[in-house]
DNA sequence: CCCACTACCAACCATACGGTTAAACCAACC
DNA sequence: GGTTGGTTTAACCGTATGGTTGGTAGTGGG
């Protein structure tokens, strides 16, 4: 171990290392991450990039796990004040959200690794999604029980949360992308997709589920059924299993 | 070009390569392909390949625009049948599940993309998912002026039923591997993902929306406000602006 | 003043990779 | 049977890449 530092050195070089390193991994992923761009980005020379930290792999890895270890921080945080079931998903896409704004390459990561099958990803980390995903299993559970959600699978509400929130934060380079394409009319979501996400998942997108539509008729806002096919045409989801 | 084919060769080539191509850029990523991989794949020469195709470059273009072509068509034919707002969800998830089934490398390949901020995808192709944007733009416009849908923001629908659907599909991998580390209990979805995440998308979580529930109180099944806080805490997002 | 020890670096190495080439192969046509 | 021309292949090439090495510089302790 180190007595002291041998020269006044700026900064850990550990520190920027890593975060040069989880910005690479996130521009272009493991296999395209190149070590020598990782070591001009930090600054330092290769061999010091080994010295302190370690191999291509072992880079990875730290990154990844200082990220996950984040994101459970904050979950636990933000779901320490809630208490209602809406409240608790809301504070998990949340904790994503700020985790991508803290960590912006954590995202990419993540995402990356949930598509590639996560071969790449530690144990812990891979431990640490289940138990969020068990969490959310829990919320859904109590929250149907006591009828306030609809039964829903916790791997697709996962999806759709976490899934959802973290794509909004990446894909904002593609959606500029995509504009510059097709012209203006495509508007930006919120600033905040925690809330986005989490709000058009709680509530939905049809103004009056069918449950309550089919006890009381046509008190709706709108005009509604003007074409005569869309009664029969609604009935589109066949609602055996639950979501 | 061929007279005729020169032996009696079994199947186009162009095919079988285009095939290994596609799984190996969506397993790897473009830069982690090797093409060197890709023609044992194939079960060709690499030599080959650069005569029939061309370089790992154009191949992978090749790939994407061959799957775009696909999930458009699907996309059209599928939003035929449908006259209603929330047919015409259904059938937009519906095509990227019908793409994922037939090309299981697309999903992989789609995303990868979005997350890498597209720049290795070709044109035509940012057009298309442009123009499907724009559709689902339309159809919520409209849906909304007739008083069915909430006012939605179109990119967060579209992350939502189109990247909920295939990260669905491409996170099987992963799920199992999770699955291993946190035991049984996490219930896999529906096997069909359009279904789920189109219907947990349409209907909401809640079970009765906050706007129906203010006016007639507490009918519904399950106990709920046994904590008295819980009116307060149930104001978790501002309403202000349009999802 | 010298020793031991950490921090650092330029240059190097082996391999893997994308891509090319020159020659062989083979069906069809004369 | 020989020529033609698309097709196939083993071997090759230059470069990029992950990783190493031998050595230097600076520092604190004796």
């Amino acid at each position: 171990m180190p007595k002291t530092s041998a020269r006044p050195q700026q900064g850990n070089p550990g520190q920027s290392i890593l975060r040069a390193a989880a910005e690479e991994f996130a521009e272009r992923g493991f296999a395209g991450a190149r070590v020598d761009e990782i070591a001009r980005r930090a600054g330092v020379n290769k061999a010091m990039l080994y010295y302190h930290v370690g191999d291509k792999a072992s880079l990875y890895e730290k990154v990844v796990l200082d990220g996950v270890a984040e994101v459970t921080v904050r979950l636990q945080e933000g779901l320490r004040k809630e208490t209602t079931p809406e409240g608790k998903i809301v504070a998990i896409a949340r904790a994503f959200e700020a985790l991508g704004m803290a960590k912006p390459y954590m995202p990419r990561i993540i995402l990356r690794e949930m598509i590639a099958g996560g071969g790449d990803l530690p144990s812990p980390a891979l431990a640490a999604f289940g138990r969020i995903i068990q969490l959310e299993r829990v919320i859904l559970e109590e929250a149907a029980s006591e009828g306030i959600f609809r039964p829903v699978n916790p791997v697709t509400l996962h999806i759709l949360v976490v899934g959802g929130t973290m794509l909004h934060l990446v894909t904002r380079g593609v959606r500029e992308r995509i504009k510059k394409l097709t012209g203006p009319p495509i508007p930006e979501p919120r600033a905040r997709p925690a809330e986005a996400v989490a709000s058009l998942l709680l509530e939905g997108l049809l103004v009056r589920p069918r449950r309550a539509r089919a006890k009381d008729k046509e008190q709706t806002r709108g005009p509604r059924s003007l074409k005569g096919h869309s009664a029969k045409a609604r009935k589109v989801l066949p609602k055996k299993e639950p979501i």
